[in-house]
RNA sequence: GACCCCAUCGUCUAGGCAGGUCCAGGACACCAGGUUUUCAUCCUGGUAACACGGGUUCGAAUCCCGUUGGGGUCGCCA
């Protein structure tokens, strides 16, 4: 069996859950994550599609807390989903559904599911536990179209009564998911594909409750590079994790959108008004994607440098902040605008660009050793001090121009005075042009290093 | 174990539903070269895949069957 076309040609052969104008009738979509912890890259993924989906039709996406499960449900879990929401641009269009809040609908569902029949008490499991309300499977198979998977079926035989309200009176995941997705008129439930045997119980409950049923469109798995499900063992799984190691949220969408979609060219950068445009479920691969944190990164790198210099200057400027380093704002973009090129994490500023902003900045002895560590190598670091110190001004073409010359006169390449120097103004054998950066960094600031540089003994 | 899902470069994928234009295209990563004072960026080139076996067909990555491998589900969790 090959992913999709052969679930697109056997869709047609199916009988339709909905009719076709369903697209054009009031879409809606709904991330209904239960809050026991912080939000898992797989859920956001899913959060994602649904967003998509519902903007491309114009439709609505919604936002439902299951927080039926009231030992292991945080307040503080509530806030990390909000959160994550926020931080990707997911708002919700309507204010969030708590699920423990409906539980008057979800027991007027299992009265109603009891007068008809549908449902029966009975003791179930260990003794003193007292009577459950469980639903009566039908004894006939039941089958559904997936949006993705195609057509799926599954035989009585294979299905087995189970429990909608618990013996303290408490409704479970299956009763409360379908009651709340009733009433929120959700037409597509896009969800992990985890929950294929789950659909086929909802199914059932759909009709014996005699609502009309949504479509259903299951989602691979993210997996890791061992191809089992991704954890927190695997790096960073939560939203929390990738923002507070510095990935743009931009970045992380973009990435995601396309762990399983894919927009059927060759674009990988795109813009969400681009993703709503062309987003479809059936673009959507069938199989588990592994997560690629390099392509993350590389994802990120092209966002970062793609940031208007502005916001990349207040980006930095937090960061800084939180190492504590108060940077001037004129002088930081300047510093961020040399290092354009070079970031691929805001995060990454205070190491990358601390000889900026402090004299305690961190020095590499190997480069000093390779840059510095001859009598020759600091001979020249010497000469090429004097012609800085007599440049007319400190701008880069000049300090180039004075560098150069002396190159020139010497009849010597002009890399013997600027590696030495590299190294004695900023601790690095890497970073940006030598004249823009030492014209950032001020006269003062870089004869101070130099004859800091030759005073210290040599190797 | 039962039931279900999945299978194209190392990874994400295009192509598959309408079989030939695919000795399989793009991206990340990797390798080489170029640009450059270094690093990074950027540019150029390269290595690298249709899981296997049957079948249908003049022709299969594409359709069918099977095998193998991987995954999911079998809770008074969600």
């Amino acid at each position: 069996m090959t992913g999709g076309g052969g679930r697109r040609k056997m869709r047609f052969q199916q009988i339709e859950q909905q009719p076709e104008q369903v697209i054009s009738m009031t879409v809606r979509t709904r991330f209904a994550p239960s809050p026991t912890g912080q939000v898992h890259i797989g859920n956001i993924r899913a959060a994602i599609y649904n967003w998509l989906f519902a903007r491309h039709h114009g439709g609505r996406f919604l936002l439902r807390i299951e927080d039926t499960d009231r030992v292991r449900s945080t307040d503080e879990a509530v806030q990390a989903v909000l959160e994550a929401l926020t931080w990707l641009g997911l708002e919700a269009d309507e204010p969030p559904v708590y699920q423990s809040r409906q539980q008057a609908a979800h027991r007027a569902a299992a009265e109603q599911l009891l007068s008809s029949g549908r449902a029966y008490r009975a003791a179930k499991g260990e003794a003193g536990q007292g009577e459950v309300v469980l639903f009566r499977m039908p004894d006939h198979a039941l089958e559904f179209t997936d949006e993705i998977k195609g057509p799926l079926r599954k035989a009585a035989a294979d299905m087995q009564d189970f429990v909608l309200v618990r013996s303290d009176g408490t409704p479970v995941f299956h009763l409360a998911n379908v009651v709340d997705d009733v009433a929120m008129g959700i037409t597509h439930v896009i969800r992990g594909d985890d929950h294929i045997e789950n659909t086929y119980r909802h199914v059932a409950l759909y009709q014996a409750l005699g609502a009309p049923l949504p479509r259903f469109a299951h989602l691979p798995m993210i997996v890791n590079a061992q191809g089992k499900p991704y954890s927190k063992r695997d790096g960073a799984a939560y939203v929390g994790d990738f923002r507070s190691r510095g990935f743009l949220a931009d970045a992380l969408f973009n990435y995601l959108v396309l762990l399983g979609w894919s927009p059927g060219d060759d674009r990988e950068i795109m813009s969400r008004a681009e993703m709503i445009a062309d987003f479809s479920l059936e673009r959507v691969q069938s199989k588990a994607a592994q997560f690629d944190e390099r392509k993350l990164a590389w994802f990120n790198g092209q966002y970062v440098r793609a940031l208007p210099l502005a916001t990349r200057v207040a980006a930095c400027a937090d960061v800084l902040r939180a190492h504590g380093i108060e940077a001037e704002p004129t002088y930081l973009a300047q510093v961020v605008d040399l290092l354009a090129e070079r970031l691929q994490f805001i995060t990454d500023i205070p190491t990358q660009a601390a000889y900026f902003f402090t004299e305690d900045y961190p020095v590499d002895a190997k480069a000093v050793r390779k840059r510095l560590g001859t009598a020759e190598a600091r001979e020249r670091l010497a000469e090429a001090r004097a012609a800085l110190a007599a440049a007319p001004g400190f701008t880069a073409p000049e300090l180039e121009e004075v560098v150069r010359e002396l190159a020139e006169r010497r009849a010597v390449s002009v890399g013997v005075y600027i590696h030495p120097l590299r190294v004695a103004a900023s601790g690095s054998a890497a970073g940006p042009g030598l004249f823009d950066m030492l014209a950032v960094l001020g006269r003062e600031r870089v004869l101070a290093r130099v004859d800091r540089s030759l005073a210290e003994p040599s190797a």
